[in-house]
DNA sequence: AATGTAAAAGAAAACGATTACATAAGGGGT
DNA sequence: ACCCCTTATGTAATCGTTTTCTTTTACATT
């Protein structure tokens, strides 16, 4: 009753331990009668499989290691549940960690992944331990999401959304409405993300002529969360001539910026129009839905799948990037000027 | 440079395999200055110790799996962050799996869980492999979240919200409104939490001389989906004699029956009060904003982590149930009639 | 009849740790 | 001088699998 391993199973079929094995992993010549005492063994004393012991010898543990930045943002799960639904149907299972954007929690978790042996790893980086993870990069399949690795030498693939795209295309949105002042909230500009939308923004201003420098007034750098969000938008309150639009770069700041509005009893659109980077959860019942910039989480995370198992199957591969085109979705959080 | 073992870090400091384990763990005699030559070549080696070889010896592999009903429900995300805030710090890792409520899928991922040796159970069950579970719970440390495991002979504990009192209350309030004609949308009534909460509002109705029967005509039995949520709705609508408010029995299907009310234009809360069990994000940015009865899940995460680690330690021990009393939190979603 | 090959099964060596057991040196107590 | 205990280290067994060797048998080919 306690424990039974393949030994009992073996002395209970009167077989040796290889044959049960054989039978398990059925890859090896085994005659179906012997077979059939085998299963019927193995169901009679409700013999399970020992995982660990069978990772350690074949050094492969089934599991993929997922590091995210915020396990509370929705997107990440949903993306992280994508993956699982396909890499579930091969026997992998997920362990899903959040770095809350910390050096020191993502080293940790980088660590602990490492010794746990994982197959693969799925990185949201913080950017602040690329050389190891470049390290890792050549040891284990690592498939980027969002951010790229910085350092050169990172051995393989990106899955990433069109961020300077999607920035230019909403700032361009507020513009086709009359909008010329706009605040710009940042996310954390260390990380690929963070400096290719607002490159986004800059290109589509500098197309109306507006230079966007360093110490372009009309804005905060935040770090992706929701309290930068509500700090965000404070500082967009505290500025003497209030731009007449706001642009947010990720989804939890934005609904931190809403925080703000909504507790200020700030009136969009007529104090102030807000478009945002990334899908937030069930906008649709926000009383102010901002037009959002947005690609699917589901369908970036089938494609995180993909190209891990790809990797894991055949080593050697080139370095690739699949590039997500966001969509924009109009809300009624922007108005005409 | 590739796979170094605890082998290599011996033969490299001139010592037996055993004394670097000793230093790895230590918690044996090792004299300072072996000890140092060890340190020295673990970190000239850059020695990581396989925890999957560790895990077959020690007979534990210090990974807890987590199956939740829905990990799209981000109450069970605060709840399992929670839980990783604690048991993390004493080096466990968590195996976050969602059952979709589907009896195949509970008991795919229980016995993954199994094989994959985990120390630790902590289960949402869809109350479809209780059998199961109580099997399991003498093997292994459970604690089960929210839902009470049905067999008898189940040997863990439960963490729960009290289900009767919260939907007594949600229900109270709306009877002080002065509403008498409610519609009750339930969850899975397989599942404790469903029956308990349709038994708090028959005892919130008898109390004003209503009888609630099986065949109470202002009912939808749905299963704690989005998609019943909207269903429900949707089963209101339909009704000749609307009922002027209604109770949903947690937070996706209020979101469900939300997005009915919100496609099909709806006044909340001239045609419809609306009340709910469970948290719900950023419901303070909803234009309509039930009030709900809901428990801490940060709370009762750290009390399931608490029991969890209590359990591992220390085996033997009794049941144990811990109840959270939900508090109401007062919306917008519900009018005086 | 001799030989080669495929099928079937077992014995035993891994995988990378931990740990029970054995051994030895150094001191303190008698 | 003897014994015993503590400290320090090494040897080897063990955890539960998979898999490489073997060996044996049976059958087909010549």
């Amino acid at each position: 009753m306690e424990k039974v391993t393949i030994k009992d199973v073996a002395k209970h079929a009167g077989v040796s331990v290889a044959t049960v094995s054989r039978v398990v992993n059925n890859n090896y010549y085994v005659s179906p009668e012997v077979a059939r005492t085998v299963v019927q063994a193995i169901s009679e004393l409700k013999y399970v499989p020992n995982l660990v012991a069978r990772s350690l010898k074949k050094d492969a543990t089934f599991s993929l290691g997922v590091l995210v930045s915020d396990i509370t943002n929705n997107y990440f799960i949903e993306m992280a549940k994508a993956v699982e639904d396909i890499v579930s149907k091969q026997g992998y299972s997920l362990i899903v960690c959040s770095t809350e954007n910390s050096r020191k929690r993502e080293l940790a978790y980088l660590e602990l992944l490492i010794s746990r042996k994982i197959d693969g790893l799925i990185l949201n980086t913080t950017g602040e331990n690329d050389e190891y993870v470049v390290g890792l990069s050549r040891k284990i399949p690592v498939v980027a999401i969002n951010r790229k690795i910085k350092d050169t030498g990172f051995r393989g693939d990106l899955v990433d959304s069109n961020s300077i795209q999607g920035a230019y295309e909403l700032t361009t949105h507020l513009l086709d409405l009359g909008h010329r002042k706009i605040f710009v909230l940042n996310g954390s500009l260390s990380v690929s993300t963070g400096r290719e939308r607002f490159a986004g923004f800059q290109k589509a201003m500098r197309e109306v002529g507006i230079k966007v420098t360093d110490n372009y007034p009309y804005r905060y750098d935040g770090n992706f969360t929701l309290e930068a969000g509500y700090q965000g938008a404070a500082a967009w309150a505290r500025l003497a001539d209030r731009p007449t639009a706001m642009i947010v770069m990720n989804n939890m700041m934005t609904v931190g910026a809403l925080k703000y509005i909504q507790t200020h009893g700030i009136r969009v659109p007529e104090e102030m129009s807000i478009v945002s980077y990334e899908r937030i959860e069930n906008i649709e019942l926000f009383s102010v839905q901002p037009t959002i910039a947005a690609s699917d989480p589901s369908l970036m995370g089938g494609k995180v799948a993909e190209l891990m198992l790809e990797r894991i199957q055949s080593s050697g591969l080139n370095n690739r990037e699949i590039v997500f085109q966001p969509k924009l979705l109009i809300g009624n959080g922007e108005g005409r000027i």
